[in-house]
RNA sequence: GUGGGUAUAGCUCAGUAGGUUAGAGCGCCAGAUUGUGGCUCUGGAGGUCGUGAGUUCGAAUCUCAUUACUCACCCCA
């Protein structure tokens, strides 16, 4: 059975250097803004996400991957960065480095979905987690990262949707308001808004409907809830974006399906057609209260996961540059198999210092230069047995087909003066 | 969990009033060029037509079932 599960993919050898590319950029900003790679299992015991992450979202009551090891106990696989992070955070007492703290990571997520465009079962994540601060200057700068690592990737046509869904003090009170209007107006809502009306009312607002949106209109507005020091971390923030000349658009749909947000909530979104309506590639906000609840001091934090996969196909259908494929400088050519030793040695010489490949298969000369095209080297390094006789290598260019014969003794003391 | 679409060569796909031996382009291998790649020309290999039943003298083609993939809902990166 020649088949991988559902919803994953095999990144295959002449796509692998498009993800080593987007991995590099990521750890390049993220050293921009000095923060530190961490690296958590890929797997937890299940209490860390059922616990952090809320009960009732979707992630926990129906996408985790969840099953007994064999000491019966039971493990998930990762279903989102954040509560990985945090759990080792403060197991490992990483507050004693000293606050601030900037971690980031690049992980694979799994989530029992029914894949479709940009879903999937597995997929891979670029997170940053700052930890030790209640200051909106940490939210921007987190907000900020994403933003220049978008921009850094060449991305256009992606927009910053903020908003804040208040704190523990003032979002209850929204929260009544909302399901009262809801209330008041329930024949109206479709049967999807009356179950989250109790369940999460803050969903309803997200509702894709148009008869439950045009109703959602005159529903009453989180701004005008949240309380003043709320209101105030939003204001300071939306100045430093301003003062960053970074566009953004207040959207009090911004509702994130996991429990452990407040106040700041931010999305990245795509209107690319490629990905249907998954068009949201980062998506986070701030947690103030999370590390305590997970058994550490009171530490505040702001966070996003980014999608790679999504990232790509926006960068595919945008024409982007990937970087350039990893090739072999040189490729070594046998004229027949009687130089195949010879060519085994000086490739093996020549590995310490420069990448090499070489058919050791005894094929035509033709099919070994062919070859050397479909591994893109720069050169051509051919031994025949004039060669051999003479102790000479010959140069071949494959990019001008510019030929030379030097000293193979020569060339070996320095490869690289003969390859320019 | 719910709905729609698709399934033919390694890849992208042709192929219906059911009818001999199922095709093309690209890719792969080889030759033209006996020590030289890309271009060109020639040849070759490669198919249980997703799987299983049914209708029929005869099924890639029609019917049913099944599986996989895909898109969408829900939700999310």
């Amino acid at each position: 059975m020649n088949q991988q599960p559902k919803g994953t993919h095999d990144i295959l050898p002449y796509d692998s250097y498009k993800w080593q590319y987007i991995e590099d950029k990521a750890r390049q900003i993220a050293h921009r803004f000095g923060a530190f790679e961490i690296r958590t299992p890929i797997f937890e015991y299940t209490e860390v996400f059922l616990r952090n992450i809320g009960e009732g979202t979707d992630i926990v009551s129906k996408e985790m991957y969840t099953f007994l090891d064999k000491g019966e106990r039971s493990i998930t696989l990762k279903p989102e960065g954040t509560a990985a992070v945090v759990r080792s955070f403060v197991q490992n007492n990483l507050n004693a480095q000293g606050l601030p703290q900037k971690l980031y990571y690049i992980t694979p997520i799994f989530r029992y979905e029914n894949p479709q465009k940009g879903r999937y079962r597995q997929h891979h994540q670029f997170g940053v987690e700052y930890f030790g601060s209640s200051d909106h200057y940490m939210d921007f700068e987190v907000v900020y990262l994403a933003y220049m690592f978008l921009a850094d990737l060449g991305l256009q046509g992606i927009s910053l949707k903020l908003n804040s869904i208040g704190c523990p003090i003032c979002r209850p009170r929204y929260i009544d308001a909302l399901q009262a209007f809801i209330n008041d107006n329930i024949d109206v809502f479709c049967e999807q808004c009356k179950v989250r009306q109790n369940k999460n009312p803050l969903r309803v607002l997200d509702c894709k409907i148009v008869k439950c949106k045009e109703t959602l209109k005159n529903s009453p507005s989180i701004s005008d809830y949240i309380c003043d020091e709320c209101k105030f971390h939003q204001s300071e923030l939306v100045k430093l974006l301003e003062y960053a000349k970074i566009s953004y658009s207040l959207d009090p749909n911004i509702v994130r399906g996991l429990d452990y947000y407040n106040r700041t909530v931010f999305e990245f979104v795509a209107d690319s057609p490629s990905l249907g309506n998954q068009g949201t590639v980062c998506g986070g906000g701030r947690y103030d209260n999370l590390v305590e609840n997970m058994g550490g001091k009171p530490i505040n934090c702001v966070g996003f996961g980014m999608g790679i996969e999504r990232l790509m196909a926006i960068m595919e259908e945008q024409g982007l540059s990937f970087g350039q494929s990893t090739m072999p400088t040189v490729s070594i050519v046998y004229a027949s198999i009687a130089e195949l030793d010879d060519c085994i040695q000086l490739a093996t010489e020549l590995r310490k210092h420069i990448s090499v490949d070489m058919d050791f298969t005894g094929k035509s000369m033709k099919s070994q230069l062919k070859r050397a095209d479909k591994v893109l080297s720069k050169y051509a390094l051919i031994i025949g047995s004039q060669e051999k006789e003479n102790g000479t290598v010959t140069i071949k260019s494959l990019s001008n087909g510019v030929q030379s014969c030097v000293n193979l003794v020569q060339f070996l003391d320095n490869p690289n003066a003969f390859l320019l």
